[in-house]
DNA sequence: ACACAAACGGACCAGTGGGTCCGGTTATGC
DNA sequence: GCATAACCGGACCCACTGGTCCGTTTGTGT
């Protein structure tokens, strides 16, 4: 591969992915090609269509956040906690990455790459969960599945375009814990007026 | 206004309505025309642009939702479980309104018809989630605007495409219960293996 | 029955999307 | 430094979108 090649697969990707933070996953192929300053046919001779590259930009998030998790995993100690430090981490970092997982649509993880990162995921969310059961802090009977989808209705609370209030990723974030955690380490969700506009 | 033209407007409603729930609020104009049976002029002489379109039929399914739910506060005595009948039966219709729901955008809501549905649901809900917390059931500080944070997370899941399973929403419905209820009433999740495919 | 406004519907428009193609350019092996 | 294949980029294509326009049809009051 030439290197002038391989840069340009590199911008592209940067490209995309700064695209579908701001704009989310619909912004044209060429504004894509503009902003990494090569031209439509070098974007579609790298990526085959416009879902590969989603699923390429996709894949690299998935990866990130699968480190931090299995960082987590290994130097976090705090049995009771570490699903929420998770989370919390995870949403800090989710203002960027809530575009792509809005695409993340079942027809994207065909991806035989994006399955393994999914199967990845899911055993990094079990155990994390096994974790707080071992404390006592989680609900036994709560699964991978159930966080997936507490995550997935915090990042699609909203259009991309909208950005989350600092307040609403909070108050989510309470909802999450409330929907998780044992009675016994049940705290109050901070109590807040319900403002009326969404 | 002629009598015809009437039943065009309710064709179309209806037309738009059915082409929402099956294939989302992404359908063109010329599709919902050809499905009323009629020119796309007729159905811009009725709705200035297709936004109005979608905000009126948005309109008539919030105000079913809004007499379904003062219904059951007026007949349903079980102040404990009021919010979770509720709740069940909105998400038993739900997935003919999903697609609307996604949509729902703030912009769409500028429309002041939808500024003021929106206001009623607000305050159903705050009426609803009032009753549980006298009955000790919900807790004290649950907001309306965490109720309906919870929905859409439920509806926003997964893509209209993408139907719920039977499993993913009675699921979901337990997690919204457990993020809402007070310790003292909280039931066990229905503990069930989490499948690994989204 | 008739006249006429009201309503109709589909041809039409401009804009935008993803994706292709090919004449020119550039890195690289010799 | 040269030959050559890999690579480039943007002009181009077609499908499709929301929205307009106007010659024709149709309901309705008299």
């Amino acid at each position: 591969m030439r290197k002038d090649a391989q840069r340009n697969r590199e911008r592209l990707l940067a490209a995309a992915d700064a695209m579908f933070r701001e704009h989310g996953v619909e912004v044209s192929v060429g504004e894509i090609a503009d902003a990494a300053g090569v031209g439509r046919g070098t974007l579609f001779r790298n990526f085959a269509n416009k879902d590969a590259l989603v699923a390429a930009v996709l894949g690299e998030r998935l990866s990130e956040v699968l480190d931090f998790g299995r960082d987590l995993l290994e130097h976090d100690a705090d049995d009771a906690e570490v699903t929420f430090t998770f989370l919390a981490g995870l949403v800090a970092r989710q203002e960027e990455n809530r575009a792509l997982l809005q695409a993340a649509t079942d027809e994207l993880f065909k991806a035989p790459e994006l399955q393994r990162a999914h199967i990845a995921l899911m055993e990094l969310f079990g155990a994390l969960l096994a974790r707080g059961k071992r404390a006592g802090a989680i609900r036994p009977e709560a699964t991978a599945t159930d966080m997936l989808m507490l995550v997935k209705g915090l990042c699609m609370f909203a259009p991309v375009e909208q950005p989350l209030s600092q307040d609403t990723i909070i108050r989510h974030l309470d909802l999450i814990r409330a929907a998780l955690t044992t009675p016994a380490y049940s705290k109050p969700l901070r109590g807040r007026p319900a403002p009326l506009p969404v």
